[in-house]
DNA sequence: CCCTAATGTTCAGAAATTCTATTCGAACAG
DNA sequence: CTGTTCGAATAGAATTTCTGAACATTAGGG
């Protein structure tokens, strides 16, 4: 049995206050009156017995150790809305419903889906670009495509393919560094660095590459650091410096000559990309024609 | 802008009926009459003009279509009950909470703890034991012990030991079966299995140790599979066959003449066990004495 | 088959809650 | 000092929520 829980309102109140910071705000954001809130707040403080907030200037502040409780609730309050999303997408009726990280969406899906919408004009593709993992029980509505290890969260994954790295830079970058060609000056010049986050700790950066040609370590701080792969190529192309790229993120930026590949050398990514889906996924047509389309497109 | 909630009561009804599969129950849960929850039950179906009910016989039940949206609903609302663990937690103004993999706890801190007491008498100690990582938010009043890379995903983190394994098996087990001396004849042999679950793949197994020393794969199913390293070593205790034992969870039980170590080869864990802890633990003195000494007994 | 127990639903009215409108005080800017 | 903005406090209105009782349906005996 769950432990009783204080009137949801005023945690409804509290949370949306403290997101927001300010009664005002957070009245608006619930479509009530200042009042309104202010008293579901002091009603959730005399049911826990806790001062919640304080009073700093003519604003209102969480207390500092409701900080922590305030981000619990938050969470909760997401998972919420997150049920309520999950029944929008369920209702929508949308054809398919794909949810990947960004640079894959970006600069993978994206260059082929014309190819996809050719040949079944009447599929409509819904894309979410999300670092963050969805709730497996989306994946009864969606596909989810990520890379490595993380895949194991999902009921049912299958790799797509395994990309390869080396390093690029812009055009004009190289002409004003021609040292670039040679692999054992790159540790000495600009360059541009990517970081996905602590869930994806085995994607190679220009340090990898490096190591494994046998040089040292980049001698210079990045020029930059970016979340996103498709940043860094931007980045890259926009003359900062050398990045680490991906050989199916870079090709379009290859071909239109933003980007020039400056080694043959490459890594490989230690891990595959995958797709993963649910169990009532594959029963839908269209769905499977999506699946079947998409694991062709990744094979060549 | 966060999207806008049904009524919240009628969602916690809906989980709540959801999750204890009736109406009475759920009535009782939320203290309220059975009426009470029909209503609000309806009342959210109206409001989200899906159904979400169905009469099975004289009992209800969900509507296949609900299943997920109640799964990420009771996730939610799970949140906002651990928002008031998190309360209690902080105002019972306990000296010191330590969560912890249940075996870690059981066969490893636990039976150092009266040392920990008889030197510090006047602080007390919170023991949780669970597989589930606990939100990071938590951390500000707890410690967690935890094995590998999932120490990663908090404020702090510091390897405590690194363990190593071998092949145990109870002293009855061994007069019925004199061969499990001779390390080529463990893979014919009963044994059990450890299974810590997804997100802890690197945990050595038995299979793990016989390719070690060069041997083939156990040719049985085995005995059993435990989910707790301390389950297992209890079914090895009892003479249902091999168990691959780490040495800081078995040194107990090897002492008392429980278990028996069948071979000096050893693997090594593939990583460390970790201590983590929020940024503001360290700033209370109980809680600095208590890192402090685990830390010296994790070092000898 | 009929009776009983168990479960869920419905409804009106009672009870509780939540909200608005208003007033007030404090903080700040000019 | 004065006007403005923000939040707090209050009373009463509006709304939500709950109860209690009657009703409907089903399952399980005897």
């Amino acid at each position: 049995m769950r432990t009783v829980l204080p009137p949801l309102r005023a945690l409804q109140a509290f949370e949306s206050f403290g997101r927001l910071g300010s009664v005002r705000a957070a009245a608006q954001e619930l479509g009530v009156t200042p009042g309104a809130i202010s008293q579901q707040i002091k009603l959730l403080e005399d049911h826990l017995c806790i001062p919640l907030i304080m009073k700093d200037g003519r604003r209102a502040a969480l207390v500092p150790a409701a900080k922590s409780y305030h981000a619990v609730l938050s969470g909760g309050f997401d998972k919420l809305t997150q049920a309520q999303v999950l029944l929008a997408q369920q209702t929508a009726q949308l054809d398919v419903n794909v949810s990947g990280l960004p640079t894959l969406l970006l600069k993978w899906l994206q260059p082929r889906l014309p190819n996809f919408e050719a040949r079944y004009p009447d599929i409509s593709i819904r894309l979410d670009a999300t670092h963050g993992e969805p709730q497996p029980e989306f994946l009864d509505h969606m596909f989810r495509l990520t890379y490595g290890a993380v895949s194991n969260i999902f009921p049912h994954a299958r790799p797509l393919f395994h990309d390869v790295c080396f390093p690029v830079c812009a055009p004009e970058f190289l002409r004003q560094n021609p040292d670039a060609l040679i692999p054992a000056r790159l540790p000495d010049l600009p360059w541009v660095d990517i970081d996905w986050g602590p869930s994806y700790t085995s994607v190679p950066k220009l340090g990898t590459w490096l190591a494994a040609q046998g040089l040292p370590q980049p001698s210079r701080k990045p020029a930059s650091i970016h979340s996103l792969s498709s940043s860094a190529l931007e980045a890259a192309a926009s003359g900062q410096g050398i990045a680490l790229a991906q050989l199916s993120f870079a090709s379009t930026d290859l071909g239109l000559g933003r980007l020039i590949r400056i080694s043959q050398q490459s890594v490989k990514m230690p891990e595959p990309y995958y797709i993963c889906w649910g169990s009532l996924m594959l029963e839908q047509d269209k769905a499977r024609n999506f699946f079947n389309w998409i694991l062709a497109e990744a094979a060549n």
